[in-house]
DNA sequence: TCATCCAATGGAAACGTTTCCACCACATAG
DNA sequence: CTATGTGGTGGAAACGTTTCCATTGGATGA
């Protein structure tokens, strides 16, 4: 039955016929023991099938090998990426992964981080709707706690793992200028909920702006609107001179297809259209997505590693901001010139754009 | 400084003037209490900002409020879901899941169980390589840890949350043959690592008999081929008279119109292909793919419902297993009479095939 | 030969809880 | 007025570790 399950060091060590003590030394191998003894406590350890408890452990130790993940949804490839990367990086670690999702929702965040603490978890790695204003996270840190996160940009006194948004956002900006195109537009989801998203705005309009281009416009849309194509052509109907877009994400990118083949317009030449993340299916679509190719599994790597660094007293460095590349596609192309296009700048003005979104974003590369 | 992280309940029963106790039995309302002192022990909790170690609890109920969970990868969007549904299920209920991913490993899957056992969860959920052959899960077991798999069809001793493989299996060749399909394939990942999959084509290959239609050809293949569409195509060019495929997940589905199309072979007309799982993206292609639809998270939530039960005391009883649906798509057609059926069976036999999968199997649903 | 040192060892405290038990005061029933 | 509860309380043990400290015995150096 279950007896087993109640094998003590203490156990192991009446067995051996020594202290417990002398046993947990032997076992840990932290310090003096005979040969003589020595072979006896391991071989009642092995007899007796012990194994520590880490809970006793991790009360008397004060760390309970354990650190708490926080993203918004494991149902995102990208996210369950992350977080695979961090599983992987942390296996031979003796460190476990305690999770926890928000569904993108600020007030879980607050509740999960809350959980994670209150489990003692000895570090943190998260992504979260707003870190920047989370009390529960600034508590955390006030305890000392070492934190990481993932795929924010740089944030006082955090030390993240991210790829520049700003910055790729640039290049999807330059590709569409090099090509000819004026009348753009960038597509996100649930904009607020995503710094990410903001600062790949944010980029694109810069370098827009920078080739002395039309302002791109914003087109944010819901969850309803990027699962029903129907509505989703509908809202792209609004925006007939467009001749490229910009999706903030590559599964929005492959929705705006869909809804552009429902408004008869042809992809890539009627519409360009570029994804972001860089997700695997992107490469095996009819017409292969272009994107921007992240690797959200080594993000996770990355701040693995860092958190395991700052757990052995290592200094709190940021590391830099991890690669991205462009990847060619079948749906970018020249635009269409029968797209008439009368210069006029995109009518939707930015609604909540970073002014000039800081230095240190687009430096450390 | 980190003075904060360690307020004991000592401290608050010190500073509302009471013995530990009388405090623990405020704070958990599990004994008599004044007024008095209830009041002073609760505020002096919120002065202090005290929150209950969970270690220590641990420690003394010896209950560590944890469930591990293990998972083939998270990179795949299914068990992803699957775990994020397990996640939804347990949120409020006190336990946290520590998760675990054996990137298809079988000795891995062993280290991994044998690690969420030495951190004392008390239950485990799992999709493993092999749980039928596993001594550490056996193990587990006979510590009498509440144990449910995902996935897996029932197996001896142990609850499973899953789909009927067999029987979906048997919708798609149904389709097929309605169609007038009779020169057919199942394409499977890594054949050997996956009793679903096996118990795929054994369903397939049963209702194909059943029709008195030719054995369906097996066609396993590693990943490699899966992503690299010519080396895909290469394979399926020496099954030159196939005009339909069903492919053990909607990903290899994907990669099978990606390296029909580099044959030339048009999907449907040529070629038609079907799916597994229903993942969302094969809605949005520009063919929508035809597949049998499941929810993994509907899968995970059942299984976290099931854990939770059996933690509670409950009867360990098996559910039944969960709906799944055949979603037509544009990837479905008849065949072409132009690949001309000259009555051979297929060449390839069967290489694994469990005789004729138990029954209970099919009946539950 | 004696003083010193060191490896080997075990007892006990500590980590933060919960819970058993004993105690006290007070009320109520006889 | 005495027995018998009962609500309120705190001391202490227990959970499984690790680690500090004291004790032992034997070896080594002078």
């Amino acid at each position: 039955m279950s007896k087993s399950s109640s094998i003590t060091i203490k156990d192991v060590a009446q067995s051996a016929g020594c202290g417990v003590a002398t046993a947990s030394r032997v076992l840990n191998n932290s310090g003096p023991a005979s040969a003589d003894v020595r072979e006896r406590v391991e071989r009642a350890a092995r007899e007796l099938g012990f194994s520590f408890s880490s809970i006793g452990r991790a009360l008397q130790s004060r760390r309970s090998m354990t650190v708490g993940c926080l993203v918004p949804s494991l149902a995102n490839p990208v996210f369950a990426e992350a977080v695979q990367g961090v599983q992987a990086e942390l296996l031979g670690s003796g460190y476990q992964m305690l999770i926890s999702c928000s569904n993108y929702d600020g007030a879980a965040d607050e509740a999960a981080i809350e959980m994670l603490l209150s489990k003692e978890t000895d570090a943190l790695v998260a992504t979260m709707v707003a870190p920047d204003r989370s009390p529960t996270l600034r508590l955390a840190q006030k305890r000392g706690i070492p934190i990481l996160l993932m795929f924010h940009d740089p944030l006082d006194g955090f030390i993240t793992s991210y790829v520049d948004n700003f910055d790729a956002a640039k290049v999807v900006a330059r590709q569409f200028a090099d090509l000819g195109h004026r009348r753009t537009a960038f597509l996100a989801l649930r904009f607020t909920t995503s710094d990410r998203s903001r600062n790949r705005y944010a980029g694109f309009h810069s370098e827009c702006r920078a080739r002395g281009l039309p302002d791109p416009a914003l087109i944010e849309i819901g969850e309803a609107e990027a699962n029903q194509p129907d509505r989703l052509a509908a809202i792209l109907a609004q925006h007939p001179k467009l001749t490229a877009i910009f999706a903030s994400n590559d599964f929005l990118a492959i929705a705006v297809q869909k809804a552009a083949r429902l408004l008869g317009w042809r992809v890539p030449q009627d519409l360009s259209v570029v994804g972001f993340d860089g997700i695997e299916v992107g490469r095996l679509l009819e017409k292969p997505l272009a994107t921007i190719e992240t690797s959200p599994e080594a993000m996770g790597r990355q701040a693995a590693r860092s958190l395991l660094n700052l757990l052995q007293g290592g200094p709190s460095i940021q590391p830099p901001a991890l690669p991205f590349a462009f990847r060619a596609g079948a749906t970018l192309a020249l635009p269409n010139p029968e797209k008439g296009d009368d210069g006029r700048g995109a009518t939707q003005p930015p609604s909540d754009l970073p002014a000039e979104p800081q230095a240190q974003t687009r430096m450390n590369r």
